[in-house]
DNA sequence: ATATTTACCTTGTATATACAAGATGGCTTG
DNA sequence: CAAGCCATCTTGTATATACAAGGTAAATAT
């Protein structure tokens, strides 16, 4: 089986790219050069230079020409992960325990990060992620019960919270901040942690069409987990 | 008309899969049937399906047709922004102060950090970045000086390490890992830190075509930094 | 009844062609 | 000299066509 055309011109310049035979900002053949130097039609080369742009290797200008994306406009991007697959990825023994699965009365903060009316009622969930039996993550959610009626009712060790709004609300935004805090005493409890320690805390507000669903405060020590980022001109 | 077809036709998809008219895993109009839709030849209604599926909104498989994706498979993503761009971005005074700018012999965890030898020499620099003369950032870099010779010689307050160190050695990868630490003495000393908190540590090691290029550790106090992310569907 | 072939759908790759639209430099005209 | 025009490069949009290759299900042969 060959590869496609299209692949080995991309191919072709990233590789170029990588080892630093063409810098950033510098001009890169035209289509019609392409075309000729690989004998292939405008349309294929065209797809090699659409595709890389798409990824941000190159950038384009109609009637200027393709140039080298400059690196310096690349932010760096990190991942957050669905942490069940994490811990399955490394083959860890993964469960779920239920501690807190109730509605409440929204106070000001939470009332406010879920747009709903002060004092009204809200799903309240706290779930502690577990690997080999040991705590890796705490969840704390609060849903709006508007979108997810039965939310008191699902079994949260079989389907994770996230995965049941999807289904229920499909999800269109979702806005996450990442900051280092000191756990309270009551966190520490649900994280079994002995000595206080700082943990990540990660706070994710999910929207679907009809308004915000849930918002999401995910806590784990910071001995034990960490989130990665990789970005590479590979493709 | 304005518009491209190709483009009112990614509009359409994307609006029924934001009103949830389209569920996850929905098999979506083919190629033919979107072309007599829309009164537009095959290849044009592939455009949009490629390209949405590229963004990830769509999956296909050859034989079987096109599906809405699954917003499960998603993983969210947090972006690292240059943090001088980012207190200029809030119309914070950015300032910048070097501590340390020197040679030094590598101890093993650096050196294999670094890709070199141990007890070889490698260049380091702390810097502190400053928003409205508080610290907000400590930035300790060991920098491999086989790729970047004269690094020492830099005037950091004008130009970032990074940006000195791509443009010397264009960067083809970066990996990143951010975690909560509690900073020790010398680092509160460099952050300003009168009682002890928690941090955000971002480590990044940087790859060009020859080799790593260099090894950072951004630390900022969790009461003063985050991370920010987000993620939609708007295309 | 079971296994195989065939027809027909799907997406994937590739080409040739046409015209639109942005950018540039040289030429013509006032 | 300067303003406008034009030729010519670039990328962008759109179409029609051809064949390859994966997947499913119905029709056929064993």
């Amino acid at each position: 089986m060959t590869t496609p055309k299209f692949a080995q011109i991309k191919q072709f310049i990233v590789d170029n790219i990588r080892s630093g035979a063409w810098l950033e900002n510098q001009r890169v053949a035209s289509e019609n050069e392409l075309a000729e130097q690989f004998s292939v039609s405008r349309m294929t080369a065209r797809r090699a230079l659409s595709e890389l742009t798409e990824a941000g290797i190159l950038t384009r200008s109609q009637g200027l020409g393709t140039f080298v994306a400059s690196f310096k406009s690349q932010s760096s991007l990190l991942e957050i992960k669905n942490i069940a697959d994490e811990v399955k990825a490394r083959n860890g023994n993964y469960s779920c325990t239920v501690l807190v699965l109730e509605s409440i009365s929204a106070v000001a903060p939470i009332a406010i990060a879920l747009g709903v009316e002060v004092d009204s009622v809200v799903y309240r969930s706290v779930l502690v992620h577990n690997e080999n039996e040991q705590p890796l993550q705490v969840e704390e959610r609060f849903v709006n019960p508007a979108l997810a009626t039965s939310y008191l009712q699902q079994d949260f060790t079989a389907l994770t919270p996230h995965e049941y709004l999807s289904s229920v609300a499909p999800l269109t935004e979702a806005r996450h901040t990442v900051e280092a805090i000191m756990p309270n005493s009551e966190m520490c409890q649900w994280l079994n942690l002995y000595h206080e320690e700082p943990c990540l805390q990660v706070i994710r507000r999910t929207w679907s069409s009809s308004g915000i669903v849930s918002f999401a405060r995910l806590v784990s020590p910071g001995s034990k987990y960490r989130l990665g980022g990789h970005l590479t001109f590979k493709k």
